[in-house]
DNA sequence: TTGTACGCGTTATCAT
DNA sequence: ATGATAACGCGTACAA
């Protein structure tokens, strides 16, 4: 139906060669390159891209694999990816991992298998055997939001550690010294990054820290509900609570307006991520907001060097600054 | 590098031909099939899709074109449809129009060109002339979330007719007359449909409708913070204010936060979208909320089903129910 | 600069 | 049931 490239040939007049080398690029004589320009006009000729996959072996087209689709850091980050790529002229399509490693590695065959140029990945564990296993080197990925062991690769990250110690320094400069924590599992990498710069805050104040009053959920909704009841029915509640991801913090908010806790009189309180949140919560919530977008810009933009075929410093690291953004949920003591 | 059939073929002592059928679920001799399992196995081969892609013309990719990407409708939405193709082999792309028409055109234009099977569709604008313009009806293409004019497509809807009518009579039982309305811009389907659902309810129970409580915002945070602050200076403001959308019941409640209205005591109020939102807003949030994860399943199920070749009774439009969520921002008079 | 011809990895047709 | 072989549409040596 749609036409082939002999078909431009045999209306201008011209072998296929001249004709391929003039939709690349390559010099062509005056009059064969008008000659062209008018068949292909005439026929409304588009390259096949398949064929030329199958040819060049490369699509045109990057993978995003994360954890989950559905919430706004993965969209907003897979956005800005979209965004920045699409002025090349590549096409990006979305895996959804569900958390699962089994299901990332075959996300990642699958996508390999389809001939992706590069994939972008937020890894749903701390170990990425599996990645550099599946993709080799010759297709390049970039890590995002977290680092993994047992795999060379770039990444664009956020400074976890600083952008905690901010919110709990505030915390401890207005007085308070029983904080409270809930961060998420040990075996991620932000659940780390954002526990050490929780803990580098009461080493650098030379104060001391209770174990007890840090506990470590799954960054689900759930437990963020869950815990921070568990932290308030202590004999000695925390004074001010950091919950460190965006769906623990909802459930944390869920749980303090059903327990009737006042804040900030009762217990200050700091949350994490979209900055929304601050806006239609009274008190307005004092939150961390990681950079998102930029998070999917930069990550597409060293993809891309990379499928240039750029092998400049690798692995590289961003590291992008998270913002504190203070609102009315915390109090002086 | 990586195995080809030929290579299976040799190594197996069969025909490429063989080993064709058998991969593509022909019958093959028992002996065969073994030696085939065996050199499959041994070379660790896998189907090339982009050499099948050639010969079939099938990408077994669909493109999936949304206003914006970074909120809770879209991507929910398309965690639904990846979530559901996903088993059929099927890669899905995303492309964000920005809620730009000539954007749309591009996108879908880029996507045709790249061979995908299939595209669902969010359309930015009311009119649908483009859309069929360049897909054609070789590749099928449905709807969500609006209808368009001048196309016959697929659709996948959300009853809001009798949500928002649902929501307003709600309103009107408990002695609510003076109702406002925030609204979308007249041209959005959508929006329209909202506001029927609204003068429906008046008019089923014959009162008076004031068109003056009737405001039109172009469903962003920015006029649903304005508009509702118009709403509440008139003389005789509303008693109750339906927002009919996401982006401005945030605009709204921000506008009602600073102005220190109370809720329910001085307005009632019913927002759009987002279940979190009723969870943690205090008072809650009485809200109608869309099923998301359910327009994208069957979306990707119609879409499934004409890329599969049927054309049982087309176009076909689907309307999903939309649920009335009670929670304690309103009051009986 | 241009044309020819082969190959990329499959599927599908046609004999056998 | 199987094997040989021609497409699919393009890129690219190679020769001219």
């Amino acid at each position: 139906m749609a036409a082939t490239i002999k078909d431009v040939a045999a209306l201008a007049q011209v072998s296929v060669g001249t004709v391929s080398r003039y939709l690349n690029g390559y010099e062509v004589s005056e009059v064969n390159k008008r000659k062209i320009e008018e068949a292909v006009r005439r026929l409304d000729f588009k390259l096949n891209p398949v064929a030329r996959s199958l040819k060049t072996s490369k699509s045109m087209t990057v993978a995003v694999v994360v954890p989950a689709l559905a919430n706004v850091f993965s969209m907003s980050i897979i956005e800005g990816i979209e965004r920045h790529l699409d002025q090349y002229g590549y096409s990006v399509i979305v895996c959804d991992s569900q958390s699962d490693v089994q299901k990332e590695k075959a996300k990642l065959q699958f996508v390999k298998d389809k001939y992706v140029d590069g994939v972008v990945i937020m890894p749903t564990g701390s170990d990425g055997t599996h990645i550099t296993e599946v993709l080799g080197d010759e297709i390049p990925a970039v890590l995002m939001d977290r680092l993994v062991e047992n795999a060379k690769l770039d990444a664009v990250l956020v400074d976890n550690v600083n952008a905690v110690y901010q919110a709990v320094e505030r915390l401890i400069t207005l007085g308070h010294r029983r904080i409270g924590m809930i961060t998420g599992p040990k075996h991620i990498y932000t659940a780390r990054e954002r526990q050490e710069g929780y803990r580098r805050v009461f080493v650098d104040y030379n104060l001391p820290m209770d174990e007890s009053l840090i506990r470590y959920g799954d960054y689900t909704e759930d437990t963020g509900y869950k815990l921070i009841n568990e932290l308030m029915r202590l004999e000695c509640p925390p004074t001010a609570v950091f919950v460190a991801n965006y769906e623990m913090t909802i459930g944390a908010i869920m749980a303090v307006n059903e327990a009737g806790i006042q804040i900030p009189d009762q217990l200050s309180l700091i949350g994490f991520d979209q900055l929304e949140l601050s806006k239609i919560i009274r008190p307005s919530l004092s939150v961390v907001v990681q950079p998102m977008a930029e998070i999917g810009q930069k990550a597409a933009e060293m993809l891309y060097q990379r499928m240039r075929g750029s092998h400049d410093n690798f692995p590289q690291v961003i590291r992008l600054k998270a913002n504190f953004i203070d609102g009315q949920s915390i109090k002086k003591l």
